[in-house]
DNA sequence: TGTTTCCATGAAAATGATTATCAATCTTGG
DNA sequence: CCAAGATTGATAATCATTTTCATGGAAACA
């Protein structure tokens, strides 16, 4: 069984949660899809199979992923919660094209250690953080 | 008259628009108010003086200063977009307190660098970018 | 100054994403 | 198998923001 799978299993069994089959199946396509989905695009996907799997319970569900740390939640800005599994992947930022909606990840950590040394400086204490660049693909800008 | 003002006009008469009581009175008040504050915050402010002046006015105002470019929109999180004067002021990134929602600006040029060299890598065009930190400030932590 | 033409305004309704409610239905430990 | 409690799906409710629309106001112009 994959790890993540085992880590929601653990996750609901130690919080006193109960393992169904729709977070079965929302898992599964959760992670069978493409990454940065929004809750509605998991959903109509879901729905091809499972017609009676309810707009609520993917909601419900994709929080729970959240909540466990198997997904990462996001606000690209088009009023939407974008999820990505996180399977042991080694953090990373965003590039988001406004033309053509594409998501490009890459990670620095040059400019990671530079967010902590901001951080001290201020004696904050940094628990989460977003960087993301807005702009224009090659592709989009040929046009 | 304020440089902020006379932007403000020239954009409202370049666009064919009309220079009103209601919109000198918002953009006032969100000169004089705190940075960083939420439309129902401004809107709150402006009603003690002028409880006249309507809700959806002041979106539209606020709105209005981000499209002529003396004001910035953000969203920290919480649900509401929060509009911060750009009086010519360096470009700065946010420091949020998660516990006491208190805003530490700063800016890092090396950082910025680094997102420009990160672009340049994937042939990206920046248009806009935000780099957030979340966390705890001193004082939040000490409880 | 009066007229005319649009734009702006305020109140209220509409929207869109997300959350809460609730009766019916599963999970699971014993 | 059973009871206790969590989950589900449908639907209503929220909340921020936007739209609608009738009325009022700015501004170019006569
Ligand atoms: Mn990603
Ligand atoms: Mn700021
Ligand atoms: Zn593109
Ligand atoms: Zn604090």
């Amino acid at each position: 069984m994959g790890k993540i799978r085992e880590t929601f299993r653990r996750y609901l069994s130690d919080k006193g949660l109960k393992s169904t089959q729709q977070r079965e199946i929302i898992l599964d396509e959760f992670l069978r899809a493409g990454s940065h989905l929004s809750t509605e695009e998991l959903y109509l996907r879901i729905r091809r199979q499972h017609p009676n799997i309810g707009y609520a319970t993917v909601y419900r569900t994709l929080k729970l992923f959240s909540e466990c740390g198997i997904a990462e939640e996001h606000n690209f800005g088009d009023g939407q919660t974008r999820y990505e599994s996180v399977a042991g992947e080694e953090h990373h930022d965003h590039l988001i094209c406004t033309g053509c909606k594409r998501i490009i990840e890459f990670e620095d950590p040059r400019i990671e250690s530079l967010q902590d040394e901001v951080a001290r400086l201020h004696d904050f204490k940094i628990l989460d953080h977003r960087l993301e660049l807005y702009g224009l693909c090659s592709e989009c800008r040929q046009k």
